[in-house]
DNA sequence: ACAGGCGAAACTTTATACAATCTTCGCCCA
DNA sequence: TGGGCGAAGATTGTATAAAGTTTCGCCTGT
């Protein structure tokens, strides 16, 4: 009885107030609207959300949770600035938890998956040709997160999730040229690899993927994040 | 300039009050003095700690967000009860994670991180000697994060707390005999191999470690954590 | 006797009010 | 003129109260 009152016991966290605040400012984050150190100020979002300083506060604290937000003692919530010594222990954690993830997707692999796949590559490439740098970063790490519920591992997509939202931030504060978009190319090589169920050439491309971003970052002197972030504000 | 003002940016937790909360609740779930099912009001954790519902329900969402406790919506909290497929999950992901946080925690030795180790085994024996469940299943579990905290790795040790915990819920649930702590033992020898600085055998011993937890489940049909708890509970 | 539904109690959820803390700006003094 | 002290303003931390939902017991009708 009343299976229209109880929403699904497994909700896609798109239903409850907090879940919409969460992923705006997530959303927000990715996409590189929200640069490493913006304040984020309870009013300020509840007001935009039109949502209680309780829920808010609860959000942010999920967020800081994520380590995408730092919560500091009577001062409030501020978008994170990862080190570089925490951008390289990312990408390690990235190095060694994706090949796995992409085995597994590999044994998952249906044709309604590689629809889904294939459906973002194009989406990538349009955004790509649009110059939409927004839509790009965000679909860039999509693309990681979408392979990861292929795999079908919760715990895994959590983590992953994490270290994507990480990353994102990293790249912003050390990208060293201005690289379009993290390679669709090597995304499109991916997707084939896990289309002829190649596991070995999966794993290997992840990998070197994951390579060649940290590669184009700039993970020097722990200054340089003051000089990059003017770098972007003066833009 | 204010050094003293400003606290460590980086507390251990134990200063504020929903840390001494969420401590001591994550303490009595890994004790196993908290079985899975369990209901977790605020009203009776508020008074236990002689704190208001707010700061109870931060550390409720806090333990939620680390998988040891489920948050059902208008219903409330209860300690989790992984599923036969979370088993394998974590402890997938452990065996993933765990021989590199070895890795890590060599190339980090010292005689002060050796000295904690040989205390922490002593600590285990001990209590192992006098029978004491409890201790026991704890001190198994700080262990493993004792070497990750060794491994100065931090997302690392972020992700293994997670999944130390929701192991010790997972053992209490699908352990087959009443075996009396998983693995003194072991523990002495990767010990003995991080002395030695032998990464091979390092990684070695902790995946065969990790089996051999797992090969002491039962993780068969979905029905038996009923049965189990019913046991438990029984006693 | 039993099934179904009404209603009250308990709990969670959300909002608001109060207290504590930090920041900022102005003023005073050296 | 520069630095430091202090009060006002703003923001966060905490508690309490109002609102909504679930659950359980009880009552009624068949």
């Amino acid at each position: 009885m009343a299976a229209k009152t109880r929403q699904k016991p497994d909700a896609p966290d798109a239903s409850d107030r907090v879940s919409r605040i969460r992923e705006g400012v997530t959303a927000a984050i990715l996409e590189h609207r929200l640069l490493p150190g913006t304040k984020l100020g309870e009013d300020e979002i509840g007001e935009i959300y039109g949502a209680s300083r309780t829920l808010v506060r609860t959000a942010l604290q999920q967020l800081a949770h994520e380590g995408i937000v730092n919560i500091e003692k009577n001062r409030g919530a501020f978008v994170a600035r990862p080190t570089p010594a925490d951008a390289r222990e990312v990408f390690e954690a990235r190095r060694l938890i994706e090949p796995t993830i992409v085995d597994h997707a590999i044994d998952a692999v249906s044709p309604a998956w590689l629809d889904r796949l294939q459906g973002h590559l194009a989406e990538e490439r349009e955004a790509e040709l649009r110059g939409d740098a927004r839509a790009s970063v965000r679909l860039s790490g999509e693309f990681h997160r979408l392979v990861a519920e292929m795999s079908g591992h919760s715990i895994y997509l959590g983590f992953l999730k994490e270290l994507i939202a990480r990353s994102s931030l990293i790249i912003l504060l050390y990208r060293r040229h201005d690289t379009p978009a993290c390679g669709t190319d090597h995304h499109a090589g991916i997707v084939s690899a896990i289309r002829k169920r190649d596991k070995q050439a999966a794993r290997a491309q992840m990998l070197s993927h994951l390579n060649e971003i940290e590669a184009e970052l700039f993970l020097k002197d722990p200054a340089a994040d003051e000089l990059r972030l003017a770098d972007v504000l003066g833009a």
